[in-house]
DNA sequence: TATGAATGAGGATTCATTCAT
DNA sequence: AATGAATGAATCCTCATTCAT
């Protein structure tokens, strides 16, 4: 019975982006040693038994969970890097997308961060976050530098420059997982580091 | 004859410094929850009975952690927006003592930050570090409105910029957590501020 | 698919009565702090966690027990209160009940009168004993006087003779949970209160 | 310089005795298992390990007390019996005398009742608390023969009238180790036992 | 004699995971 | 697929006892 099965499949994925959707904002907000997979079930109503029918293990969804969020955002950062346009506007789309998935997902990008900062996660869950933050900050230093050359991006070392950038996404990321109403912030940045401020109207 | 009671006061101040900074560095890199006591009672040498002697519960250091850090970071704050000098000076004098405070205490900063962000702590420390994270907030928009005053800081939308800059410092401490070398970075962050971008050189 | 909704409530009442049981036997002989939870789990044949999954804490446990004891024996006394028959009638009922409950579940009893006398046991549960021994002595005031009133119960000092007609029944229950055998005793009993003694013959 | 031994022995004797005291107090009031030595050593305002050097553990003080006061109460139920005059005017004498000694030390009585119920205590002490409790059984049971003898004691089953008896005398010491005012109650348990039963005024 | 720092075994409780139904 | 009963290792915390001073 194909369709039965094709049915199930589908079924299956459903509930397994459900488990991950809701997974990501426990995680976020008690840490992978502090969730625990009760919540988790409780949390999408259903039994714990049942959830292992998804996911093998406490481990195994942390970790699916940290790697999708990291590949995305590296993905994101990455089609940021190949568009066609000025360094700022490059950026304005960057931090836009950044801002609009943190809108609808504000804990799967905090989810990272705590694998990258824990010692206390599944340790390819911790690797993965480092190859994760390495890439990222690889892409932000290249977006600088070509930013420079083309004095749309401020001078300075690019190093530096670029772990301040990181900094500043970062933080947003962060803010939004935190729950207070995040003001709109997008142009401020890109003025920070393309030097054409705005007014001081607050 | 019983120890003096000056050299009883003496171990027991003693110990718990020492408590207080191994602890500090599990919590950093574990958590809360995933840092065990006997780990930290292991880390000083000294046996989980006798680390209750000295402090109630976990949940007592880890509050008492956050709320000597917390309180430590407003008072640089603080420090910092009443000296005398130009923005500059003053935006240096702050975060190279936030520089120096996380070369030799690189874990307490961090551990605000989890409590900050996680519910998986106890109430009270949570509670503490929003408050300090709002105080720390004011107190950086104050300097920025004061600093576009006097035309030191750059134009923009005060509220914007102070998140911004507060970003930049919590990245700071961020990044020195982590363990790997972070490159000096205070001119940078000046720069970025103040308008004042340093050359292109790497 | 999963058991039966009423087979896992039959599951659930099945097992919470056999620890009930099991418990009172162990907290009657140990005490509430000299019992340990290993202790019931092992007499039950299960392991910690699953007792854990029928009782929140020792202490609810504890509880849970001095209530329906303590319950179920107000209900006795006010049972033989409320019946008709002579006062000789109706206290020869209650000191047949009582001993007969003794015979089945010799430690509920018991473990009331720890809870009466312990300040080391959950407070509820030391607070809802204190009502019990005030309620049953109230009963048994009343029953005494009625019987006064007929001639049934010998003269004397309600008060007092109420106070000693409670130490029997105290001492019966303390003399079943020892674990001796204890003679049958009712008839004296009866015979001390409404002065209708039998023969010497031991 | 044996006056100075002397006195020390003194000093010894007499903190050895308050130690007892409070001991009494607190098992009485919180079991074996729920007393602390911190605690006792704090109520006696000396430290953990001074205590130690008056007894050589918990166990041993609790069994000393244990020992006193069984062997105290069994002497006293053996004078009550070997004084001459009427059965009622021994009984009294007995009843007068453990009254005003739970008067003065309410606890020590409720410390042999534990140590007899109790399986959770040192096995020496619940040996001897056992021994104690046949001990006097059978000064009562004598006790009672001798007065069914003379006719001051209501007719009976001997065996039965001296469970009673114990009963009502230890539902009294209970009743002082509660707390509660207790009525005094002599001469109506005086009554019940000799048949002389007084008026029923309140 | 006197203190309280120090130890570590023991006990309450939690939770990831398995499994019978 | 679905449930929750069942397990036991892991973790927090307590407390009798010892010992340096």
């Amino acid at each position: 019975m194909p369709r039965t099965e094709w049915a199930n499949q589908a079924i299956r994925e459903q509930r397994q982006a459900q488990i991950r959707s809701v997974a990501a904002r426990l995680f976020a907000h008690n840490g992978y040693v502090g969730t625990r997979i009760e919540d988790i079930a409780q949390a999408v109503s259903m039994s714990k038994g049942l959830l292992y029918h998804y996911f093998g293990s406490k481990a195994e969804l942390y970790t699916t969970l940290v790697d999708r969020a990291s590949r995305g955002t590296v993905q994101l950062f990455e089609d940021a890097m190949n568009r066609p346009g000025t360094a700022a506007e490059r950026l304005r789309w960057l931090v836009t997308q950044i801002v609009e998935g943190l809108a609808e997902q504000p804990d799967m990008f905090m989810v990272v961060m705590q694998a990258l900062v824990s010692d206390a996660v599944p340790s390819e869950a911790h690797d993965q976050a480092i190859r994760f933050a390495h890439r990222v900050q690889d892409l932000i230093r290249a977006f600088i530098r070509e930013g420079q050359q083309t004095d749309e991006i401020i001078a300075g070392n690019r190093e530096q420059l670029a772990l301040l950038l990181g900094f500043c996404i970062q933080g947003l990321a962060v803010a939004h997982a935190i729950g207070g109403a995040v003001p709109p912030i997008t142009e401020a940045l890109i003025g920070l580091f393309t030097g054409r401020h705005g007014s001081s109207a607050t």
